[in-house]
RNA sequence: GCCCCCGUAGCUCAGGGGAUAGAGCACCGCCCUCCGGAGGCGGGGGCGCAGGUUCGAAUCCUGCCGGGGGCACCA
């Protein structure tokens, strides 16, 4: 049985801010933010004091000494005091903070709230293309979405999953005449065993080589475009061998998208004309050297001249634009959708701007909706230039994946000789895949990072591995001394590094609410090697299974498991998996 | 030319306007009668440059330098 959340009290941040918001408001005449972080100083500093001082025109630790007196902190404060120029130091009670231990323990949901408005949320991600090889460039995307998916599934969103899959436009022509040459079984063949690229620079080179074979496939398009029946045939039969390729190599990734997620460009066809019919109806489209365009606004070009988004091409062909402004109508019309998030590669920002500033003024993205950009970076090699191997191709996604568990495997076997083939088979997947993931979300996505085998899959540090180990050595506990934790124990805090790892483990409800919020989520892996560090630093200084009498063994055997359960979860929320033994 | 992003320790990265800028890796020195040493403790070393706003700037603003990306019919 799920108890209730009690996030609202476990949220020690919060739960500051609050108590103090009505004192710092008494002495400013209205609301202000009390500025509580965590401090070096004390257990938390509240700040509030200092910017009010300046406007009251009084004297920062007097203002700071006039809110602490008007505060309510019984029960939870055990030491204020005014420091510096006006910080105000707070201490928490020890009885308090093991009270509120215990209701995170007691929590299946680890003080983390049930969203109280919850939201349809969103996230377009991954979006490879039919006929092609997932490479590294989607790993990013397909790593970062599914974060969010899964943050914002357990915070209580009703979230949707968008493969924006790109099974549409001129190339199809080609890929269609190329599987008929080589015959439909044939064809499936090759796709099926995962030769993507194979297939396509096949029929790239006859369509560059064959004039015959280039007309054919142009042919092919408008045969397409028109609905033909046998052609809609073939074109299916690629798209569905894709998508099983694409959906083996999720599974691999351990990724939560589905065949129900496939919402490919072609979706979208008959809802093109109608949003170009809606953009003239609203007076927003301009015809320009035979295209059909919107000028957004706020967007320049090159020459300073307002800048298209082309909806309909020159050829009669509808540009990508049209698809991106149908999706929107689509997910804040028909889905009802609030929230829409692109996890998409920052080189396409403006394109997305532009997107979504015409859906905007055409009505489409209006309050409460809105679309965010979750943007990241390149995945760099060595070289420090975008990843590739040796011949300077993109890297397969699943070779990638292969090798990380290949290399996995042989650290295990090395590092814990004892366990099970299948045993050592299974940990090697979730710690090969888990250290691919983990590099990607452990930095300011926004940014570049570096690819480097040897570090992401270091047992020690920075990595997923290292966050893997901690949880298994606190299982190994638990399977040692053949013993479960109460999480209804009384929690004892009396030595520091028990007080410090309660304390981190109470910080966890507003990271997750943090990257719920902007999807920064190295701020879980921030957190979780945090959470790892206090938990070895108590390990280390406190005895568990041989603790100093029963109720200090439970107190600690609590706190090993929460510690547990908290990093699992965390992990969880990244997509990486936890085995109990490694 | 215009626009966007990035520049923090030797390396890879954190840092929500607040006190002495933090980790990890690497390096050096300690700690194994102890539940997993895949560990712990200690040490050296850093905000691209110049202005500005502020009681207070790695953080906000402007300019410059360096790197990456974008700027009409491929998505």
């Amino acid at each position: 049985m799920v108890q209730e959340s009690r996030s609202d009290v476990t949220d020690l941040e919060n739960l500051l801010s609050e108590r103090l918001a009505d004192a710092f408001a008494a002495v400013a005449g209205e609301r202000v933010d009390p500025v509580v972080r965590r401090s070096q100083h004390a257990d938390f500093q509240a700040d509030g004091a200092l910017p009010l001082a300046r406007r009251l025109g009084r004297a920062p630790r007097e203002v700071a000494a006039d809110a602490l007196g008007r505060a309510d902190l019984a029960g939870l404060v055990a030491t204020a005091e005014i420091s510096g120029p006006g910080f105000i130091n707070l201490r928490l009670r020890d009885d308090a903070l093991a009270g509120l231990v215990t209701a995170m323990s007691t929590d299946q949901r680890l003080g983390v709230p049930v969203t109280g408005a919850p939201e349809t949320v969103i996230v377009d991600y991954s979006a490879p293309n039919v006929a092609k090889e997932m490479h590294v460039g989607h790993l990013r995307s397909t790593v970062i979405g599914d974060a969010a998916a899964r943050t914002l599934t357990w915070l209580g969103h009703d979230v949707r999953r968008a493969n924006h899959v790109g099974d549409w436009g001129t190339p199809f022509g080609m890929l269609i005449e190329h599987l008929l040459d080589l015959g439909e079984t044939e064809a499936a063949h090759e796709l099926s065993v995962g030769d993507l690229n194979g297939f396509y620079q096949g029929a790239r080179a006859k369509f560059d080589a064959d004039p015959g074979f280039a007309e054919r496939s142009r042919q092919r398009v408008v045969a397409l475009q028109s609905g033909d029946a046998t052609t809609l045939r073939l074109w299916r039969l690629l798209v569905d061998e894709s998508e099983k390729y694409f959906l083996a190599v999720y599974d691999k990734l351990g990724v939560t998208l589905t065949a129900a997620d496939f919402y490919g460009e072609s979706y979208y066809n008959d809802l093109l004309a109608p949003v170009v019919d809606a953009l003239d109806g609203l007076g927003l489209l301009r015809e320009s050297d035979g295209a059909l365009c919107v000028f957004p606004q706020g967007f320049t070009g090159r020459d300073g001249e307002p800048l298209p988004l082309i909806v309909r091409k020159r050829d009669g062909g509808y540009g990508y634009g049209a698809t991106d402004l149908a999706a929107i109508r689509h997910r804040t019309q028909d889905l009802a959708a609030t929230r829409l998030l692109y996890v998409v590669g920052t080189p396409q920002h403006q394109h997305l701007a532009m997107v979504h500033q015409t859906a905007r003024e055409a009505g489409w993205l209006a309050e409460p909706a809105r679309a965010e950009h979750v943007g990241f970076g390149q995945v760099l090699g060595a070289d420090g230039k975008k990843l590739a191997s040796r011949a300077g191709q993109s890297v397969k996604l699943v070779e990638l994946l292969d090798e990380a568990v290949v290399r996995a495997a042989a650290i295990v076997a090395e590092k814990n000789p004892d366990l099970d083939a299948d045993t050592q088979a299974e940990v090697a997947r979730m710690v090969g895949i888990g250290a691919i993931k983990y590099v990607d979300l452990a930095g300011d996505r926004i940014k570049d990072y570096t690819f480097a085998w040897d570090r992401m899959l270091s047992f020690s540090g920075d990595t997923g591995a290292y966050l893997q180990y901690t949880h298994a050595r606190i299982c190994s506990i638990f399977r040692r001394g053949e013993v479960a934790a109460d999480p209804h124990a009384a929690v004892v805090l009396d030595h520091p590094t028990e007080r410090a790892l309660a304390m981190e483990l109470l910080g966890f409800p507003a990271v997750v609410a943090e990257a719920g919020r902007t999807l920064q989520f190295h701020r879980i892996t921030g957190y979780l090697q945090g959470l790892a560090g206090a938990y070895t630093a108590f390990y280390e200084a406190c005895p568990v299974l041989k603790a100093d009498g029963d109720a200090l063994r439970a107190s600690r055997l609590l706190l090993c498991e929460l510690t547990a359960r908290t990093l699992a979860q965390g992990l969880d929320l990244l997509g990486i998996q936890a085995p109990t033994r490694m």
